[in-house]
DNA sequence: CCAGACAGCGTAACCCCTACGCAGTACGGA
DNA sequence: TCCGTACTGCGTAGGGGTTACGCTGTCTGG
C-alpha cells in the first residue's frame, strides 16, 4: 500500500472527486498548510452566500483568509475546482426523512432541498452535477431512493424522478432569484407580481400575439394573496410530478 | 409621439428588453451604424456553438466583426447583456404545432425545445429567464399555452407546468453536456455509462453506504443497449410530468 | 451649409486566472 | 544530530476580459 497520489483504481479520476471524497494522498513530509480545505471551501460558500458566485475567486478567497492568491492552488486545481468543491460542501447532507408514505417522505425531501438552495442562491447558478457523482449529490441521491422506496418505481426510474425533481429545485430558485432582481422594490406577492409583468407585456404586445398569456397575467386572483409569489407554484410543481407517479404506480399495481 | 427614448410606459425598462422587442429609437442622425444588432447577435450565437458561453465576449464578437472592442458597446449595453440577447435570438420561435391531443401537442412543444438546446448547448448555462418577458421567452410561452388547451389546466396552473418542461428540457442538456466532457471517449450507450459510474462511486463507496446507487448503476440494463444514454431518462421524466396532468385532469373532470 | 447628434474605437484602469520558480520548513533516516 | 527531500506560501508576470471616457470623424435636418 504505497501512499503516493496515482494509486491503481485512482488513474484519472478528477482531482475535485478525490478532495471531495477525502481520498487524501496524507503525506508527512514538509511544513504544515497553513489552512485546510475545509476552511477554504467554508470561506467560498460565505463569500458566495454574501455576493453571488462571482464572488468565489481565488484572490477574494485567500485575501478573506488572509493569504496570496497562489497560495490556493495548493488546495484546489482551478476556480472551476473552486466552485464544483464549495458546491458540494454547501448542498451538504441530507436529513433524516422517516415519514409513513413514500409521497410524505419524497415531500420532506424536496423541501429539504429548497431550504438548501434558498439558504444558498448562488448555487442555483451552477450545475447540479459540476463533477460526477460528488459526494453530496450520492448523499442526496441515495436518501432520495429511500425515500421513493415503496412507490414500486424501478430503481433507474427513480433515479430520473428524483433528477427532475431536483432540476426543478434548482430551476425554481433560479427563477426566483433572477426575478426578484428585476421586480420593483414593492412587489412580493403573486398579484403584484402579475400585474408588473402584465404591464411589461402590454409595452410588447401591441398585436395582441399572446392573447392567452396576457389573459392569464391580467386575471386576478385574488385567493392566494397572503402568499409570497413562488410558493405555490413550487407547490403544483411538485405535486404533478409526484401524482405522475402515483399514477405510473396504479398502473404497475394493476398490471 | 416624440422618438426620444424615455417615452411613457417605457421607463424604467431594461434596454435590453427594448432591444430584443425592437422598440427602436430611430434617430436618423449622424453616421450609419456599421453593424445591426442582428448581426451581431448572430456572431455571438456562432461562437457560443463554436466555443460555449465563455467564447461570447465583447472582444472576441467585435474581432469576428472585424470591429474594435468598444464598438459593441454602441449596441448591447454589457456583456451580460449580450448574453441575454443572444440568448433570446438562439432559442428563436417555436414552430407550429398541430397534434390533435393535447398530450400530443405538449410533447411536440417538448421535442421542439429539446432540438433548440441540443443545437445550442451554452443555452443551458445561462438561466431560462435573464430577463422577464424576453420575446422568444414569451413566444415558447404562448405556444405551449396553446398546447395544453382542453387539459382542463386553468391558466397560472398551465404556465407552472410549462415552466417545469422547460427547466427539465434546459437540465437534462445542461447535464447531458456536462457528463459528456468527464466521461472516457467510447462511454455512448446507457449500459458503459453506468458501467463507468458504477466504477467511480465503487472508489469512494468503501464502506458500502450508499448500496441503493450502487445496485441501481451495478445493475445490467440490456434492455435499452441501443438508445443513447439520456434518451430513455428524458422520456420517462417527460411522460411523468404529462401523467401528472393527466391525472389532475381527470379528477376535475369527477369532481 | 453647418450645428449637433451620433458612430467607431484607442487608451487606460481594473479584475481575474494561472505557469513558474524561489525561499523557507519540517520530517525521516542515517 | 544533521542532511536530503518533499512540500508549503506566495511574488512575479503574462494573458485574457470588462468598461468609463473622450477624441475623431460622419451624416442629416433645418
Amino acid at each position: 500500500m504505497s501512499s503516493t497520489a496515482s494509486e491503481g483504481p485512482l488513474r484519472g479520476l478528477p482531482p475535485a472527486l478525490l478532495s471531495a471524497w477525502g481520498i487524501a494522498q496524507n503525506t508527512t513530509k514538509g511544513p504544515k498548510p497553513r489552512w485546510s480545505l475545509d476552511q477554504i471551501l467554508n470561506t467560498a460558500v460565505a463569500l458566495g452566500d454574501a455576493h453571488g458566485v462571482e464572488a468565489i475567486t481565488m484572490s477574494r478567497v485567500a485575501k478573506t483568509l488572509g493569504g496570496g492568491t497562489m497560495s490556493m492552488y495548493r488546495y484546489v486545481q482551478s476556480r472551476e475546482d473552486l466552485l464544483v468543491l464549495a458546491a458540494d460542501a454547501a448542498l451538504g447532507r441530507p436529513p433524516r426523512l422517516a415519514a409513513e408514505s413514500w409521497r410524505g417522505r419524497t415531500h420532506a425531501w424536496v423541501a429539504a432541498m429548497r431550504d438548501t438552495y434558498r439558504s444558498h442562491p448562488w448555487l442555483s447558478s451552477l450545475p447540479i452535477t459540476g463533477e460526477a457523482l460528488m459526494p453530496s449529490y450520492v448523499r442526496w441521491m441515495e436518501a432520495g431512493l429511500g425515500c421513493l422506496e415503496g412507490s414500486e418505481l424501478p430503481g433507474g426510474e427513480a433515479v430520473t424522478v428524483l433528477t427532475l425533481l431536483w432540476t426543478y429545485v434548482r430551476s425554481d430558485a433560479e427563477l426566483g432569484a433572477g426575478l426578484a432582481e428585476s421586480l420593483p422594490a414593492g412587489a412580493r406577492t403573486a398579484p403584484e407580481v402579475n400585474a408588473y409583468l402584465a404591464e411589461r407585456l402590454r409595452v410588447a404586445d401591441r398585436h395582441d400575439e399572446f392573447p392567452r398569456l396576457r389573459a392569464i397575467l391580467e386575471s386576478e386572483n385574488p385567493a392566494d394573496g397572503g402568499e409570497s409569489f413562488d410558493d405555490t407554484d413550487f407547490a403544483l410543481a411538485i405535486d404533478v410530478i409526484l401524482d405522475g407517479v402515483e399514477a405510473r404506480r396504479r398502473r404497475a399495481l394493476r398490471e
